[in-house]
DNA sequence: CCCCGAGCTACATATGTCAC
DNA sequence: GTGACATATGTAGCTCGGGG
């Protein structure tokens, strides 16, 4: 069995002690005053066998992994997606690496994650949580673990966090569609008791209110199959003849009920207005192109990679907590406007 | 007293060794 | 067979020695 290169080979072969070789290294050469000759020497040495520090090694000696945790409800949906990939950027430039893993909402499987990353020993931890792991974020925090949630809170548990305005996302589109001439304005959501869902719905019912409008609401399960929920939403639809508006929760709820309005036979806006949550491409391209509530990804990204890396390096100081609420914006296309 | 760099140790955990 | 103790792993950070 072949052995893996260590630093103890690289100084051996040039015979000069390890630590020199870690030095160098680490770019502390200049700073412990190593002259220029041994440095080139071990930078060639190294490039030639082509030494890769250990990286278990070196987290073992300094208690760090260099990575950050990335904690989604499902990394395949595009708006987590999109998080990770600036995430992973910024990291990246910071000398972070970033793993990503999928929660599925799921509290046992997140406890497990949780649990497997801090015995590996990683750096930060952003999180969008699901319901039912309060005490384990709160472990976390304990323990003095840098840590972030983001798209939804833990009642009750203070903690940095970054997030979009959900209820005046909502009521701003709610705005519109009435602004628009819709009077019978449904919301789909989820039955959820995750914050950004209740602040979704109460942005909805807030502006219904206003408007003295009747609700319309169904919550469908989040753990629904594809099929399940455009079947809900049609046959919900199907009940309520009068709907001539849909605001949707979240953006797979919003693809689904497109599907539901094709089934249906409803035409997009003629037959109903149609608002999603989240600007996937998929919206710019459906025909008719569908109006939006974006979320502001990149900067949610930037301010939670900064939240994070201000945890990591600034040592112990007990800075206060980062509460950042972005504002979104409702990008107007064909399926909310008013029909002639 | 400065410069260069060698030597030692902590870190977490698994495995080995030895006395009983 | 069991419990106690020793050793090994790779690295970084600290201390300090030796030569000038």
């Amino acid at each position: 069995m072949k052995k893996r290169l260590s630093i103890r080979d690289i100084a051996q072969q040039l015979n000069i002690s390890i630590t020199t070789v870690s030095f160098i290294l680490n770019g502390k050469a200049k700073e412990k005053r190593i002259s220029e000759q041994v440095t080139e020497r071990v930078l060639k040495l190294v490039e030639e066998l082509d030494y890769k520090p250990n990286q278990i090694a070196r987290s073992l000696r300094t208690g760090k992994s260099k990575i950050i945790c990335l904690m989604v409800e499902n990394i395949s949906n595009e708006f987590f997606s999109s998080i990770a990939r600036h995430i992973e950027e910024n990291a990246f430039e910071q000398g972070y690496k970033i793993i990503y893993c999928s929660t599925e909402n799921k509290p046992e499987k997140t406890r497990e994650l949780i649990k497997m990353f801090r015995e590996r020993n990683i750096d930060g931890y952003i999180i969008s949580p699901p319901e039912g792991i309060k005490e384990d974020i709160q472990s976390l925090l304990e323990d003095k673990l840098p840590v972030v949630l983001f798209d939804r809170l833990i009642p009750d548990l203070p903690t940095n966090f970054v997030m979009i305005d959900n209820s005046d996302a909502t009521y701003k589109a709610i705005h519109h569609l009435v602004e628009q001439g819709r009077q019978k304005i449904a919301f789909i959501t989820l039955d959820s008791r995750q914050t950004q869902m209740k602040d979704r719905l109460e942005g909805y019912k807030k502006g219904i209110k206003e408007q003295d409008l009747k609700p319309y609401v169904l919550k469908v399960n989040y753990t629904d199959s594809y099929a399940q929920h455009v079947t809900s939403i049609a046959t919900f639809l199907k009940k309520h003849k009068e709907v001539d508006a849909v605001l949707f929760s979240t953006n797979y709820l919003a693809t689904r009920g497109i599907e539901a309005l094709n089934t249906l036979n409803l035409k997009i806006p003629s037959d109903i207005g149609v608002i999603a949550f989240d600007d996937l491409d998929f919206f710019k391209l459906y025909q008719p192109t569908i109006t939006a509530i974006a979320q502001p990804v990149e900067e949610m990204s930037k301010k939670l990679i900064e939240i994070i890396l201000k945890k990591l390096e600034g040592g112990r100081e007990e800075s206060d907590q980062e509460e950042v609420v972005l504002p979104t914006q409702l990008i107007v296309r064909n399926s909310s406007l008013a029909q002639k």
